[in-house]
DNA sequence: ACTTCCCTGTAGTGACCGTTCCATGCATAC
DNA sequence: GTATGCATGGAACGGTCACTACAGGGAAGT
């Protein structure tokens, strides 16, 4: 057991358990008695490794998040002759193929998003911060795209960034909980219909002058 | 009996307070005693009037949905030199502009989505087919006015419908949830960016020839 | 051999959960 | 007044929740 030990293994153990009990039976269906039964140690093991309930969950999230940076897309450039949103397909496509199934991860956190704000537990927190996080990896991607090509237009490169980030994002979401519906949304045409707007918004950016762009743009997020 | 029953005052006192626990403390925290303290009903009359604590949220959803039918916007029908994308920005912003506050009803519907599957609660049971039913208000919606107005092109109005139908009640699960994680996605230009959309999803419908519109739209639905 | 420290095993803790029991009101009808 | 049935009041039920006190094991250092 001393590999174990050094290694931490017990408390992966615990970590993966927790999030096998979440994407099976939800976040109000997760206790601990269902945690320690799943990885064979007992509820003292979890609150050694863990304050409380609310933190072992934050770091599920963290885990969570860490394994989806590992596996994310590679933001590559888009090359001379390419077109962004063709480059763009191709990155976004394997991931949203998952969508439906794999990610208890957006599970538990949408979960925790219904909560209560004032509540304020650490998993929330947590999971709010990454899914910023998170939505600025594609914003950057995106700002820095944009600078190069000059496909923005006259409008700044970073607030369109912003505008598609969140696009994505709010799309992924949806198409979630579509999933959770049981509504049989094909992720491959939807990623179609997003593409597609992602050019729009793009093809607009590229046409309207710049007085008119902040009319409906300003408006778009913090 | 039950008519006498579902005639109450009392009933609909324990409905209400039940929607505003919800509201106030999410799905995990609505409990029986916080229903019993907020309308001043003992716990005896909750099981009165209802058998268990997931009929009642079932009731709950139930009760917010007809009032979202009563509330909902007339489907008034497109006039002839109007644009259809026009009529349903008139339709739709002022609905759009309630999501971010005002329903408690999606909150609690989302999080019964997020729930597990197999155990099967009446409440969640019934959300998803009152999500349908709602969809289906959409849908009928467009394929009587692309019917009418032929601006499905080649494509069967039924399908464009759908699809357009779903495109909606996607996007505004992700609006919800993008305001709950506190992103300011501001829900006026998120509808601009929508009704875009669908003007594409028209004009791709119209240009397109029946031989390849069927490569992009079959496999949209179930 | 002895201590040290990390981790596990057992057996709880009180609190709160959904739910039930049953006596009591309180109208209305006889 | 007395009977009838809907609805409430209050006090409990067993069960499960997150969490803990504490003793013990077993590898590592000395």
């Amino acid at each position: 057991m001393t590999a174990a030990r050094r290694s931490g293994a017990s408390r992966e153990r615990i970590l993966e358990a927790a999030a096998e009990v979440v994407s099976e039976h939800g976040y109000a269906g997760t206790t601990i008695a269902r945690i320690t039964e799943r990885c064979g140690l007992p509820a003292s093991s979890v609150y050694w490794f863990f304050e409380d309930k609310d933190e072992l969950l934050a770091a599920v999230v963290l885990h969570h998040y860490e394994g989806w940076l590992e596996r994310r897309p590679q933001w590559r450039p888009v090359g001379p002759g390419e077109d962004l949103v063709a480059v763009l397909d191709e990155l976004l496509r394997p991931w949203f193929r998952d969508l439906g199934e794999a990610t208890a991860y957006l599970r538990l956190g949408q979960s925790l998003l219904l909560e209560p704000r004032e509540h304020d537990s650490a998993a929330r927190t947590r999971f709010v911060a990454l899914r910023r996080e998170g939505m600025q990896v594609f914003e950057e991607w995106f700002a820095t795209e944009l600078r190069r090509s000059g496909a923005a237009g006259e409008r700044p490169p970073e607030e369109v960034a912003a505008e598609l980030a969140r696009l994505l994002v709010v799309a992924t979401d949806g198409l979630v909980l579509s999933h959770r519906a049981g509504e049989g949304l094909d992720s491959d045409l939807f990623l179609d219909l997003l593409l597609d707007t992602v050019a729009e918004v793009l093809q607009g950016a590229a046409d309207r002058p710049a007085g008119t762009a902040g009319d409906r743009t300003d408006r778009m997020g913090r």
